[in-house]
DNA sequence: TGGGATATTCAGTTTACTTCA
DNA sequence: CATGAAGTAAACTGAATATCC
């Protein structure tokens, strides 16, 4: 037996699952001491090996204290199994053995402190293993399925997050992409108009092409002769590299799109989750 | 190497329950 | 207080995929 619980510790914790490892916010804040959670299942297992109904039961609803304490040896058995795509429809198969004899499906409702729970193993591990969702479940008092359908749910619900996120994030890329079309629409018109001048104004076409500048960085052009450019009203197109960070004009697909530290080019409203890769 | 059995995860859906007007 | 709509979350289904034998 001790060498299972140790054979446990060990397993504990090894298996991040692959799902979601890009969603760093998640995982990010783990550190090698953070794993109290799992530490503290195990030792829940070893407690409740030796007590019969654990103190968080009586938090669960009526279906799940009664499911448990109609034979946990037989619901673990059954819970190790697969409910299975072919399982009972209704939800009776979790409940077939006397849980609820109605055939109604009966919702559970976790406490506060079993949610707690669940959310701060969540936030060490997306996934579980078999070992941790055994040692999860007992210590809350709950069916390794239901443990398996929390995180499941959980992550979901994490997904549907970073696409609201990553939504938002292509809707400001967008309007941003809109604007800078504007803006060139603009230049190249006023460059026809530059071009197409009388050359009355012009002594020369020369001499019209000796006024154009270009931007060596951004190699925008524009007309020297009069102060409408940007580069004259800014006095510098790029004027001091004081962060290193282009001008928002240079950057068509900015560091941000593929930059995951969080260096977003529109990050004043810096979401709590992660900019994904979007490109 | 191909195929069946099994396990796991995910997307989508259903449904019990809660909240609020 | 009763009620129905809307929202939330637990639970389910079926498909896809991986692994083992």
């Amino acid at each position: 037996m001790m060498q299972q619980q140790q054979q446990q510790s060990l397993d504990l914790g090894l298996s991040l699952g692959g799902g979601l490892t890009s969603q760093g916010s998640l995982s990010s804040s783990t550190t090698s001491g953070q794993l109290s959670p799992w530490a503290a299942a195990l030792s829940s297992v070893r407690q409740q090996q030796q007590a019969d109904l654990p103190a968080t039961r009586a938090s669960t609803s009526p279906d799940s204290a009664a499911a448990l304490s109609s034979g946990d040896s037989h619901n673990n058995k059954r819970d190790l199994e697969r409910t299975g795509s072919g399982g009972v429809r209704g939800g009776v198969s979790d409940e077939e053995d006397g849980a609820d004899g109605a055939g109604g499906r009966k919702k559970l409702r976790l406490s506060k402190d079993q949610a707690a729970v669940l959310e701060e193993c969540f936030k060490t591990h997306s996934t579980l293993n078999p070992k941790q969702k055994l040692a999860l479940a007992n210590r809350l008092g709950l069916r390794p399925r239901q443990v398996e359908v929390w995180f499941q749910n959980r992550r979901a619900r994490t997904k549907l997050k970073q696409t609201e996120v990553d939504c938002e994030y292509l809707k400001r890329w967008c309007e941003r992409l809109a604007d800078e079309n504007k803006r060139l629409e603009k230049e190249l018109a006023d460059l026809r108009a530059l071009k197409a001048a009388p050359p009355a104004a012009m002594p020369s076409s020369s001499a019209a092409a000796a006024t154009l500048t270009m931007c060596p960085s951004c190699r925008r052009v524009a007309a020297a002769a009069n102060n409408n450019h940007h580069h004259q009203q800014q006095q510098q197109c790029h004027p001091v590299k004081s962060n290193n960070v282009l001008p928002s004009h240079c950057q068509f697909f900015p560091a941000a799109a593929v930059d995951r530290t969080g260096q977003s080019t529109w990050n004043a409203t810096a979401s709590p989750l992660v900019t994904r890769e979007l490109f």
